[in-house]
DNA sequence: AAATTATCGATAATATCGTATCGATATAAA
DNA sequence: TTTATATCGATACGATATTATCGATAATTT
């Protein structure tokens, strides 16, 4: 197979992707070898040929009656989204959230694996959650280019999160994955993915009193 | 201004709304009463005519050379995604993640009122977390249907996601803001908002590593 | 062995979304 | 008062994403 990392994939495309990851964990423990695009799209509520075409971009080829191998289709996945070598990520913001994310195993399948805290508060400093140590905000930089992390989890308060955004980039982080709603000004080789969760609940709001609306009594 | 909750509006428009919004916040200690789609763009980096043809969803007009009237534009996205009158929701899980939700000022900029939780732990119930008190899950149904709670927050352990989330709408509950991974199967006229960690982290792993690899050494 | 069926994969058509253009309008400046 | 400028808003255009169509293929059934 060769190397797909450089091709132009549309965003909905890449977005999707994990999702026909998590189907095909799901029925891992079945006994059998292959899976079908009629099959994913069934468990995820999609249509078949978006499932082919999404499946088309990671360079593999399926069997016809038969589908796709699923040890095959997995690693294809994977590999696509950088998830098969492990991505080292520090987090910076031990609250409630960074907490959270901390404890959460989810992210073992995403090949992200959480190396390490950092937070202000120095009576966190010293202390571990769920086996992560937390280090001090001084250590921030010159570890980041020490252990060469290339991925930086901001979960700070809205007021820090810039600064610390600053930090990161001087250690040498290049992707910032940014829990807090701010706007982060970065230069342009740096990569920033928001999760924006004041957009999910417009969604959800908006279709929701539409459905209250429509509602028969 | 008639009503618009009954038009089709596409779900980017309804995505970057509360962008705007948050721009507008920004700006509204600045003693200025208008601002221009030119102004809301460059805070955002988008395009300007995009930001009206969002606006215009909206249905109110803005005035050549000046721009729209902050407050009245302010109003009519919050109205647009009933985030004018408080949505009251209850919270399912208490841990790390229901307890940084629980804690998240910025909710109330979103109309999204938290007014109580759940929890399976029996250690939990009774107290309070950020003067949110926390229920047990006996008391889940009959105070959905009491209390008239159209919106429940789901962030329990994936194990009892689809479990909780029929509690729930045997409850009455009509909107699902879904902080697990967990596909939940559900009635159509439910509305289930998922919040999607691994494809947001599927789109920052695989520009990260497209970006290490362009980088020049 | 032949017919049937379910699937892939390439191509084409459609729909959606974003962008560009341009006239109209109102303010500010000359 | 006239001109310049910045903006809105309508229309048209282009790009992108999704969906449909259809031939090829391989397993299953008859």
């Amino acid at each position: 197979m060769q190397d797909r990392s450089n091709i132009k994939v549309s965003m909905p495309t890449i977005r999707r992707l994990p999702r026909y990851l998590q189907v095909l964990k799901q029925c891992s423990h079945e006994q059998c070898e292959f899976i079908s695009s009629t099959r994913i799209a069934a468990e995820l509520g999609f249509e078949a040929i978006q499932v082919r075409k999404d499946i088309e971009v990671l360079g593999i080829k399926g069997q016809p009656r038969i589908g796709y191998k699923m040890t095959e289709l997995a690693s294809a996945i994977e590999s696509f989204l950088s998830w098969d070598n492990d991505n080292e990520a520090f987090i910076v913001g031990v609250g409630h959230l960074g907490s959270a994310l901390i404890g959460y195993k989810g992210f073992e399948d995403y090949g992200l694996k959480i190396i390490a805290g950092f937070d202000a508060n120095e009576e966190l400093v010293g202390s571990s959650v769920n086996g992560i140590q937390i280090f001090s905000m001084d250590k921030l930089v010159e570890l980041i280019a020490r252990l060469k992390i290339h991925i930086g989890i901001l979960a700070v308060p809205d007021s820090a999160a810039q600064e610390v955004a600053e930090l990161m980039i001087a250690g040498g982080i290049i992707g910032i994955w940014n829990f807090t709603p701010v706007r982060l000004s970065v230069p342009e080789n740096i990569i920033v993915e928001r999760v924006d969760l004041a957009s999910s609940l417009a969604v959800l709001s908006r279709k929701t009193s539409r459905q209250l609306k429509t509602r028969v009594f």
